[in-house]
Parts: C-alpha cells; structure tokens; sequence
DNA sequence: AATATATGTGAGTAATCGCTTACAAAAGTA
DNA sequence: TACTTTTGTAAGCGATTACTCACATATATT
C-alpha cells in the first residue's frame, strides 16, 4: 500500500473535494466518496483530518491565502485606477473558473449547514474582498476617474453577484457556457455605471 | 386530533420548508424537522406529497405561477421601457424578500443534488426570466430609450446575479440588511449601464 | 538491528435519513 | 345509522451518514 506525507494527503484530499463538487455536487461529497476519489481508506481520511469539517475550513483557508491576499496587493499596488479593477476583478473570476467547486463550496455549504464557523469564515472572506473594491472605487472617484455620485456599496452589491452568478451558470449550463471573454464583457458592464 | 384538507397540509407543509430554510438552513430541512414544524407525524406528510422531493417541485411550481407569469404581463404590456424595467424587476426582488428560502432551495439544492427534473424546472425558470429581460431591454434599445451598443446577454447576466447576491446577503447578515430600498438603489445602478 | 512513529486498512459504531405500514378515528355519504 | 373515504398516528424499515478503533506495516530514528 502507498504512503504518502500528511501535507501531500491533504492536498489531494481538498483537491478531490472540489473536484466532486464541481462534477458530482454537494450531496455526493460523503467521506466514503471522497475517500474512493482520493483512492484510500475513510480511515485514511480522518489520519489527515480531524473532520468533514476541517477539510472545508481548510479549502476555504486557502482562498484566503490563494486569492484574498493577491487581491489585496493588486489594491494597495500603484495601478491606474480602471486597470486596477479589471486586473482585480479578473483574478477573481479566474480563481473562480479553475476552482470550480469553491463558489458552490462557499455560498452553498454556508447556508446548508448553517455552521457559524463556516459562516464566519466566509463573511471574513466576503468583506475583505468588499473593502478591497470599495477602497480602489473610492481612490477612482477621488481621482476623477469615475463618477462622484455612485455609491460605493451599491456598486459592490453588485459587483459580488457576478462571482456567484458565474457558477452558477457553470453548474447550469455545463456546455455551453463560454467562460473565456466573461471577465471582459463583464468588466465592460462595470465601467458603464463608473464613467464620469 | 387535528384534520385538516390535503390543499389546506400541502400549503402548511410549503410554507413550513420555506422558514426552515431560511431560518435553520438546508440542511435542517429532514422530514421529521419538517412534520414537527408543521405539528404532526411524519407519516402525514406522506399523506399529501408522495415524496420529500415532490413538495420542492411544487414549490418550484408555485414560483413559476406565482412570479414569472406575473413578470410575464409585465413584460407584455404597455410600460414606458424604463418603467417596465423597474416594475418587473422589484417585482422579483419583493417576491424573493416576502419568500426568504426561495433563492436557497432553487440554487442550493439544485447544485447540491444534481437531480435532473430540479435543474429542469430552475432552468426553465431561469431561462424564461432571462428570456423576459431580454425582450424589455431589446425594446427598450429599439425604440430608441436605452444605448444600441450594450450587449443583452450580457446585461442579463449581470441583472440575474443581483437577485441571488440579495439572498446571500439576507442570510449572511441577516440582522443588518436593509432591503426596504433595495430595489431602488440597485435598479440606479443598472440604468447606468443602459442609457444612451 | 531494535525501536518508535507515521500512515494505512477493514470492520465496526450510533445517529439520522426518507419512507412504509398497520391501525385508529374523524368526516362525508347512503 | 351503516358504510366508505380521508386524514391522522406510532413504530419501525433498510440505507446512509460521519466517524472510531484494533490492528498492520512502511519509514525514520537511535
């Protein structure tokens, strides 16, 4: 029998849940599922982890670290205000489109099981992404590059339906959905409300 | 004990998911749950709905009469364009604020079952309102009230993330959301886009 | 080489799931 | 009133869930 380290079990065990929730969907993700996917034991999986539960705590880490903390370096960095949006919100729809699983992962999971932890994780991870975009639409407005008038929370409401919107039509539309110029056409909307 | 019609328990049994949803979450949504909440025995669930999945069907069903034939008229009448616009679109964002757990069961439990007839009846559902937008937005283009150049997919893309970022924030920050007006300040955002 | 530690397995656990069944009794009909 | 139909209950069904445990063996350390 294999044997590998904790650190490469885990990895493989985060990857293997994404991957049965983005083909399969949430109610396939049982632990004797994914220890079949991952191709060991379910005891094996509780070596690695202490729970179900941490491993979604743990993926959910990892957008953190992955995507939250490149987010938050494209808004402190020395960008033209428009070109900082669209690289900000482009890194986010990427992240999105080869982690296919995590927005289903995130907003399903946290209004199935209704865990405050897992709650609390993913509002960390909402607000801190609202703030980011609030900062930088804020520095556009205060530098003449956008309107004055628009608010600032609004327009992040907004903003926020399209990540989720995106997997949705993923999940939906398997097929024939064309995620490739979405960051674009998208971004094209945005800059519509923007403009002086 | 009480004995009640079977139009009478399956309307009590309807509105019994929709607060457990919105209240406990998905996943406190089990059949014992749902007989306690509605005071009786599990068994007589099973005397009005032949399955656990037949009473989320027909609440899908009553989210097609009750809603997307109304938007439907809206569509198809006489409205100035930007009226229109307006009055469809706070009528789904009303509906979706007076039925908290809708927007969850239709997208959660359609990503986390993979059930086929669910995904049937959310997409025709779906399709039908972007189907409806997409008209009032060409006429409105046509006739010469909005700008030529948007794209209307695109622009249906974006409007339908709104409804769903509504109802994530509704759970999210259940406290401190303030949806009164909601409907106006997003529907600002989207006339930005739109005009000339 | 001897020992300790880390990683694996297979068979089990109690709890919960959606659902069924045998039976009781209220309401409708003759 | 006698009978049928409808609506209810209590108990329990097999299946599945997340998880544990006794045990085996590969790897690291001494």
């Amino acid at each position: 029998m294999l044997r590998l380290s904790t650190e490469t079990r885990q990895a493989q065990i985060k990857e293997a849940v994404l991957e049965i929730i983005s083909t399969e969907g949430l109610a396939k993700l049982s632990t004797k599922n994914l220890a079949a996917k991952v191709g060991v034991s379910e005891g094996a999986i509780y070596r690695h982890f202490k729970s179900k539960k941490d491993i979604l705590l743990s993926i959910i880490e990892d957008v953190y670290t992955n995507l939250v903390v490149n987010q938050k370096e494209i808004a402190n960095s020395e960008m033209v205000s428009s070109i900082k949006l669209y690289t900000f919100f482009c890194k986010q729809i990427q992240y999105l489109i080869h982690n296919k699983g995590i927005t289903i992962l995130l907003f399903s999971e946290a209004t199935h099981t209704n865990d405050s932890i897992l709650k609390e994780k993913l509002l960390k991870i909402l607000k801190a992404q609202k703030t980011l975009l609030k900062q930088i639409v804020a520095e556009g407005i205060s530098n003449g590059s956008w309107n004055k008038s628009i608010d600032i929370n609004d327009f992040a409401t907004l903003y926020m339906g399209i990540p989720v919107i995106l997997n949705i039509e993923m999940v939906l539309n398997k097929e024939n959905f064309n995620h490739e110029e979405f960051c674009n056409r998208m971004f094209s909307l945005l800059e519509r409300i923007l403009k002086p």
